[in-house]
DNA sequence: CAGGATCCCGCTAGATACTG
DNA sequence: CAGTATCTAGCGGGATCCTG
């Protein structure tokens, strides 16, 4: 497919772009993946045993405990609108609304899963030096 | 050394902390992480050859271009707190003041720079996913 | 040089109400 | 069920001024 081809492409021809620089593209594209629900949704959709895994608006929001209908809708509509997953509908009774991570969003989804493992898996150490540091301060 | 024997443990008694939780902790942790400047500090942190590389704070707003002085101080203070970077301060005529990253700043920029990388890499394909989701639904 | 302290604006997240 | 629309409070974050 066109895709693998183009990545390749980019990979030999690198450099083109770099988040350091304030003026770059994907200086933006870091700070829209940079965020907390992109992370959970991107590890909701890939949560099974398997690669991907499609989930019902529905099983979206119960797994993201907390999450308000505005961000959950926006940050879906900035995903799809990226590319990194993809928006069916099926037109039931009430309509059924399914997404599923697409291949790019199954190659980012690798790191955000790692993300949120090192969080819960540092969460104590994290607390610890919280401590120390507020202690040594005070 | 007594970080990484406690590591091994917590990963042996997983599901401690869930992100998916909004009442957990890691929620939180996974919040102030998945943030553009942490990435792009522990980024910078990290870019020589070797491991790791200390940097002074000119030096860190030098490279992350467009960082505010506040903005910059603020997050550093924060990874300092949670102990991901270490912050030395060298009394010489006018204070020198570098930071560089511990041991557990170390393994969280791993998937800092694949995060960065990946969007330098795929920034290509998003622009092209937004320009085609941006035609078809004008 | 490396910040601390303030002011203040923008915008975004959250709550609420409504709909195909 | 899966959203859209509207409103508002709160704060993130930039700009500016000051300092050891």
């Amino acid at each position: 497919m066109a895709t693998t081809t183009a990545a390749q492409k980019r990979a030999r021809t690198k450099a083109e772009y770099d988040a350091f620089l304030a003026a770059c593209p994907s200086r933006k594209l870091l700070d829209r993946i940079s965020d907390k629900w992109v992370t959970l949704i991107l590890c909701a959709l890939g949560d099974g045993d398997g690669e991907s895994r499609a989930l019902r608006y529905s099983e979206l929001a119960r797994m993201l405990a907390g999450v308000s209908q505005k961000m959950l809708t926006q940050t879906l509509r900035s995903l799809e609108r990226d590319g990194l997953v993809t928006r069916t509908a099926t037109p039931t009774v009430p309509v059924t609304v399914s997404y599923e991570l697409t291949d790019l969003g199954l190659s980012l989804r690798l790191m955000m899963r790692a993300v949120k493992t090192w969080a819960e898996t540092n969460m104590d150490d994290v607390l610890a030096n919280r401590v120390t540091y507020d202690t040594r301060t005070a």
